[in-house]
DNA sequence: ACAAAGATGATACTCAGTATCAATAGCCGA
DNA sequence: TCGGCTATTGATACTGAGTATCATCTTTGT
């Protein structure tokens, strides 16, 4: 029931030092924005993440931020999201945190979920397959209460909202 | 219970013909080698198909093949499967069946698996986050009987087998 | 302040997939 | 069977995301 609070910037700037990286101001200003977005809820490609880090750091390059989104990914900060129709982006998350995400298929809202697949559940296909299980990937799909009032098509553009 | 027989060339072709569309060479020549490694329990991806198509029928466009995968998996014949290392590649199935795969993230088998999320769950989310649900998308990772005899670590490419 | 190692950014490149379009091949009616 | 209509094809050029390279610039420890 712990409403684990937001992932700030500070939080990953200290994941990269102790993971014994340098604190540059190309870090630094690509965190500052995605900690933005993570409090917005709001998700994001590296292509996006580079042209909004621009505006205030326009000396940022394009493989920096490829490089840094690598990185927090690598830290756990990071998780690819999916979308009903197949485009991946990214979500800050707390690192170590297993949970899966719910993204509405009209306005591209994407939510936390805290379910998983029943530990019975993963038992049987373990047994029945011979396989040793590692991991899996969830992903619901549907739409938001907000859309659910218009009756408008789903959209294929991120650019809505 | 009744082990559904694994598609074949005649239906996919039957389904084109449904659908109002040409029985042209190309797509015959395609949807065999399809076929094939459907029974073979093979995944592929179209730079793959293509090649391989290439053997015996060396004409074939390198677009017609994007266009009639695109095309199987809009008449529901094509499943993309994502593995472990996030790549994905398509996989024929019965066109209407859920289903649900697990991969082996050392030797890149795949196997279809009937569990799905309950029922009881997905109301439970359906309800706490107010979404309405329309679908969803769950994969599987693990190393199959075969891969958990060697110490071996995971690999990155296709190519092994 | 200095040298070593880490990190950066410009550039060129790869690779999967898409757009275009003239040429081809099924289809259907005469 | 013929001829025209249209779906389909394949060559080509193009796009866009991501990667590779490498000289230059920073950070850090001494
Ligand atoms: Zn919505
Ligand atoms: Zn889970
Ligand atoms: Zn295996
Ligand atoms: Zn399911």
């Amino acid at each position: 029931m712990t409403q684990a609070r937001t992932v700030n910037a500070d939080q990953m700037k200290a994941a990269i030092a102790e993971a014994g990286l340098r604190p540059t101001r190309p870090r630094a200003a690509l965190i500052d924005q995605m900690a933005a977005w993570a409090t917005a809820g709001t998700d994001f490609t590296c292509e996006e993440l580079w042209h909004s880090a621009q505006a205030s750091a326009p000396w940022i390059g394009r493989s920096t931020t490829f490089r840094t989104v690598e990185l927090l990914a690598d830290l756990g900060f990071l998780d690819r999201v999916t979308f009903a129709d197949g485009s991946e982006r990214y979500h800050v998350v707390q690192p170590g945190s297993h949970h899966h995400h719910l993204t509405c298929e009209m306005c591209h809202r994407v939510v936390e979920i805290d379910i998983c697949l029943p530990a019975e559940v993963l038992e049987t296909v373990q047994r029945s397959s011979g396989f040793a299980l590692t991991g899996h990937r969830l992903e619901l799909f549907g739409r938001c209460s907000d859309c659910q009032r218009h009756t408008v098509p789903v959209i294929d553009s991120v650019d809505a909202e």
